[in-house]
DNA sequence: AGCTTTCCGGCAACCGTTTTCCTTATTTTC
DNA sequence: GAAAATAAGGAAAACGGTTGCCGGAAAGCT
């Protein structure tokens, strides 16, 4: 209840163990040579008075933090939280602490954030977030170095780990390929927007390689469900067939599920359906559940925390780093045989 | 490119102005008397170094460090997102950082963290995350400020910030109540979890208060569109009769939007819907869009952070706040009067 | 001219830790 | 038994800033 009035230094820690500071802080750190009873004293001060060493007063002399910036350039989506976790649970390991700052998509902001934290004097800064296209460096000649990641840097002296895109959905066309369809239809994001491009080019090159041309011109729309609904209208008013939709995201291919459904074709004995994101929640409550493609964007995370540690500690990767995605199979495009069979009755 | 081979200290600023330290500092911090024209110097040298004053050491001085720890009991979810969003924001505006701790539901973890957090001096704490039940203080004694958002602590000296769930579920009724419908079911998540149990007392108090009893008894089940699609099934199987389903969640009215369309029921015509957590994937996705109760967990938030900030100026708020949630309206449950008359033909 | 003010800016202490010397005892060695 | 080696712990100088106090110079007053 009542709070503790301020906090322990080491100078009580070191009174009460009838020491100097030094030799405290030498017992407390396994530093310099003292006897085993001395050290064991001083501990049990440290104990009593829940001492805990002041990490600002002890940086000031190791001139490392041990902190790291994390800036999302949009507001914190849906996509920066498993790059958060990953990264988060990547430093913690390594005891480093994570400075949190939404730069909702505001350069001033983003601008006031990397000021402060290079006054905090982080050891490092990891940039995150969605975008349509690479981002402009956060800043120039920074003391310290800095990962994007999900995001990429328009430099390439950057150093940027971001998902392969582009590998996930050949995946996910290699895959509807695998289960027997040929006619496949795309339905995905706005045009202007980076991942619709590379997602939609990749998917009608691996049809290519099989010398196969798409359903239907790729549909660019948005994200939503909405759009992955209208999307099922504008392929059924043209004159394609098709039998399987890949979509750009799992909100799109939930759309475009229920629109299916209630145009009276089936998922996916009628027309298979593959996802992108792996997003619990759409593949889930999509009826049937949805395969999709898993970015594992709690590995980039880490694997960018790692990155930025490495970097810390003297050995930079700079360029571009893709992580490959892999392929989550559910029922919206499996294709048991027997009914395989029975369409072809 | 080339990183800035490390941070500037005061004294080189100082050097380059030609003054001393301690007059550097006057000089930037407004203090003492200068000069203008010094005051200008100094100011021109440490634009040129760059300078940022180092946070870890001036708070050696202060006493403050302008941090605060946050940490998510559970692993960061989509509840704890928008809460941390506020709090960060209001934070960010006294010029506050945010360390963010994952405590991933790990007591261990959550201990060190707060020790870590301690030994880093920050000015306070924030606990968030979801619970089925209050939870124990994070810790006795503690010398900085605790509030716990969303989550709520046990103890009731400790500060919670939660949302007035009882409130919203009166509102939800009302609503439906006020649109004309009288035989009002309720599905919603798992009777062990406390927002689960408020709900469903709450909107049978209020079904009471004008004479009504509910449609069926509440149907407690997960919080997942599963479920909700599941529990349709029970009503329907029921003889009840049923014109409205107020949802413990946005999910499960999903499922039970699907699942009455399925099941040839008109949304809102022959049942009106309402939701609970307003979470827009949800309400937009659903045909028709869902009216929903918010809990405006970003403004939620926000008043943790500043009852955290007031705290640490030396005037608490101990004791159980509840903001209160607001209902907003959307298709699911509007009936427009042509629809209601040709419903009673 | 001599005294008091006012104005600037330097000096040094301090914040909490770590670390490098150094000084004492206490042993060991010849 | 004296010299040397070793062990144990203290004193003090950093680290980077802030701030109270003080001194010197210039200006104002009789």
């Amino acid at each position: 209840m009542g709070k503790l009035e301020r906090h322990a230094t080491i100078a009580d820690v070191a009174a009460l163990a009838g020491v100097s500071v030094g030799t405290a802080s030498k017992a407390l750190n396994g530093r310099g040579s003292l006897r085993e009873e001395t050290r064991m004293r001083v501990r049990e001060a440290a104990r009593q008075l829940s001492f805990e060493a002041n990490a600002g007063a002890r940086s000031l002399h190791s001139g490392r933090t041990y902190t790291v910036g994390m800036i999302t350039t949009d507001t914190i989506g849906r996509f920066s939280i498993p790059v958060l976790i990953g990264a988060e649970d990547a430093l913690g390991a390594g005891e480093m602490s994570v400075f949190l700052c939404d730069g909702r998509d505001d350069p001033i902001r983003e601008q006031y954030y990397v000021r402060t934290l290079l006054s905090r004097r982080v050891d490092g800064i990891i940039v995150t977030g969605r975008r349509t296209e690479a981002r402009a460096p956060i800043a120039a000649d920074l003391p310290v170095p800095v990962v994007y990641a999900f995001i990429s840097s328009a430099d390439p002296g950057d150093c940027s780990v971001v998902p392969d895109e582009a590998g996930g959905a050949r995946k996910a066309v290699e895959h509807l390929l695998a289960v027997g369809r040929t006619r496949i239809a795309h339905v995905t994001g706005p045009e202007h927007h980076n991942s619709a491009r590379v997602r939609a080019a990749a998917a009608r090159e691996r049809l290519a390689e099989d010398g196969l041309e798409p359903a239907a011109p790729p549909l660019f729309g948005g994200w939503s469900e909405a759009w992955g609904r209208q999307a099922v209208g504008i392929l059924l008013a043209g004159r394609a067939e098709f039998d399987a939709v890949f979509c750009g995201s799992d909100q799109i291919a939930r759309g475009v599920c229920d629109a299916l459904r209630a145009a009276g074709r089936r998922v996916p004995q009628d027309v298979a359906l593959v996802g992108f994101d792996n997003w619990d929640v759409m593949t889930e409550g999509c009826q049937p559940p949805l395969t999709s493609v898993d970015m594992n964007l709690e590995g980039l995370g880490r694997a960018a925390a790692e990155m930025l540690l490495a970097a810390i500690n003297g050995t930079p990767s700079p360029g571009w780093h893709a992580l490959p995605c892999h392929l989550v199979v559910r029922e919206s495009s499996a294709v048991p045989p027997t009914i395989k069979t029975s369409n072809e009755l």
